[in-house]
DNA sequence: TTGAAAGCGCTAACAT
DNA sequence: ATGTTAGCGCTTTCAA
């Protein structure tokens, strides 16, 4: 392995200097007039030693670093890591590559990391932003950093954005129920402030105040271990009998909602009907199978990125900031309507 | 939003020279022997001013860029992104950041994306390489860079490698299966050569022969859409009314083949008894639940990032390389033991 | 049409 | 104990 080939070891090898060099590199002999003999030279030379500029010296130069800040909440959650996924192939060939951070929605943690985004001089930021770090963004807005929010935004700042119709999404799974004549829906979420999931919440809270139902919401902490979701389901279903159907905010809320089932014996539509915000193979082959609203990821990953990539590449108009909004779509199963002729369980006998 | 300080301001403002500072700022005064006074007011004015030394200026005179390229064959595959999820948390802990790539298990593509990491000057990286790649591999090694690998290795490539014990676990799984009198058990795999993959294939086959029984083996062509891995899993299915028992080795295997039972009415573990490699929530609510070998993420991840580490902090010898073997799972659920008692089952009289 | 040279911000060998 | 200075490899202004 030899030493890595600079553009001043080609400029002596050719003679010639590094200046005509680097045009010819970055394509811009037509524009600065090289002859064509010689461009034809120096390509062939660097071709041949396999001369590629240093990335770090051209950045630090340039101020460019061809890198973007990806932050989401949490990469193993299937939805942001899917989202990554399509965010990472338009930008790699675009010819930006991808550093990525996990927020878990801890303010501080954030801040660190958006300081060092900064630091790093990453070209443009897409980011699922938790509450509580409006200044630190404000302040990377203000110093021309191009950033992107996805799945939610953050209240009084004004930047490029792609989010699902929660509040539509869930308004409508609601009526789904209510005029599938089930009276006491619960709603069953987690505590947060963010955009998304307050639209979810006011969806859900708009749909049934106008059929004139109770609410019965249950809001559980997010944390890591599930016990610590599931067992506040249970007691909530416990504490109200009554309820005949419930809608599940997230996918971490629909998937510990059945293991709390599961503890429970709770039959689904018998004893509780469900939708599910956000869709998975879970729900496709439980049994009964359970309707669900689903995010196109593909799409919302795209508008992401693609207004990114506009912004760096100034195709986008300072100060004039879009706001994407991809609708869900709507998977019916069997989960959320009566069964007309109720069957037998096997459950019970076993 | 100011110009960010440079060393040099810093220097011309307090009127000393860039070097104090820059060893004062790298924690190298004591070893330096500056004044502990200078050291003070050095330190106070930094944070005063909020200084942060530019990491592109200095990966250009350090040949360091505390960045780790993370190479998997697809992030927004559960194992890949949980695994990535570990990584991260325990790379920022010391400093370092994360390049993250998929390579779609396709040679070119990685090839490029090696060089990438290269060209970009990463640290170390972190690789679950697809076949095809050994030269590349072996000439970042030769150059250097440290390299681990994980969920399968490169034949003749000798470098740090995390893997589970392939072989063991679906041998015993097998096991298992004969054990509870199977007779005649499939194998649904995907076509492919990586190191894991065989290792799987060869314990069911090596417990099959052992007991003497015939191999059911189908070796799908993995592809993302999941109608073209059904589909195969349906034919073979109806093409093997003996096979009793199914072993699949991936979790895509699995929940595919959940889905090709649903289409074909299979009940489990009445017509085909199961045991899946890769456990996950779909495995433990399907009814009946799956039995289930599971790969402990969160050790492999340690491994990987550790065996990492210790070579970026010049704690592993050179040319010394460890393999690390994880042992994986077994959940046993209900899906891998006949009924003894046989429950009319519910589906048929819907 | 091409080249010389300054400078991006930092580190470290070499003074003093 | 602290300072001078030469690069790391590149781009770009200015000059020729």
């Amino acid at each position: 392995m030899l030493k890595k080939l600079s553009i001043a070891d080609i400029a002596r090898e050719l003679n010639i200097s590094k200046t005509t060099i680097s045009f010819i590199v970055n394509k811009r002999a037509e524009e600065k007039r090289i002859s064509p003999g010689l461009v034809k030279r120096v390509e062939a030379y660097i071709k041949e030693v396999g001369y590629k500029p240093n990335p770090i010296a051209k950045s630090l130069r340039t101020g460019k670093t061809n890198i973007i800040g990806l932050m989401v909440e949490n990469i193993a959650d299937p939805f942001f890591s899917a989202v990554a996924r399509h965010i990472e192939n338009k930008a790699y060939q675009s010819g930006y590559k991808i550093l990525y951070c996990s927020t878990d929605n801890n303010t501080d943690k954030t801040k660190e990391l958006l300081e060092m985004f900064r630091e790093r001089n990453v070209d443009g930021c897409i980011i699922a932003p938790p509450v509580g770090v409006e200044q630190e963004i404000s302040s990377l807005l203000a110093s021309g950093m191009p950033v992107v929010f996805f799945d939610r935004h953050l209240e009084g700042i004004q930047t490029d954005q792609v989010e699902v119709n929660n509040y539509e999404s869930t308004f409508e799974a609601t009526r789904l129920l209510i005029a599938e004549k089930y009276k006491n829906i619960g709603f069953i979420t987690f505590a947060s402030s963010q955009t998304q999931m307050q639209g979810r919440l006011e969806g859900y809270r708009a749909a049934v105040s106008e059929a004139g139902l109770k609410e019965f919401i249950l809001e559980i902490n997010f944390d890591p271990d599930e016990r610590l979701i599931i067992d506040p389901i249970v007691d909530f279903i416990k504490k109200h009998p009554k309820m005949d159907a419930v809608l599940f905010s997230a996918i971490q809320a629909g998937t510990n909602g059945l293991k709390a089932f599961q503890k429970l014996g709770t039959r689904v539509p018998e004893d509780l009907a469900v939708i599910a915000f956000d869709d998975c193979d879970l729900f496709e082959l439980y049994n009964p199978s359970i309707t669900a609203i689903y995010q196109p990821i593909d799409k919302i990953a795209e508008a992401t990125i693609d207004l990114l990539l506009k912004r760096l590449h100034k195709k986008a108009v300072a100060g004039d900031f879009k706001k994407v909004v991809i609708p869900t779509g709507f998977t019916l199963r069997h989960s959320s309507k009566p069964v007309a002729v109720r069957k037998k369980t096997v459950n019970k006998k076993g």
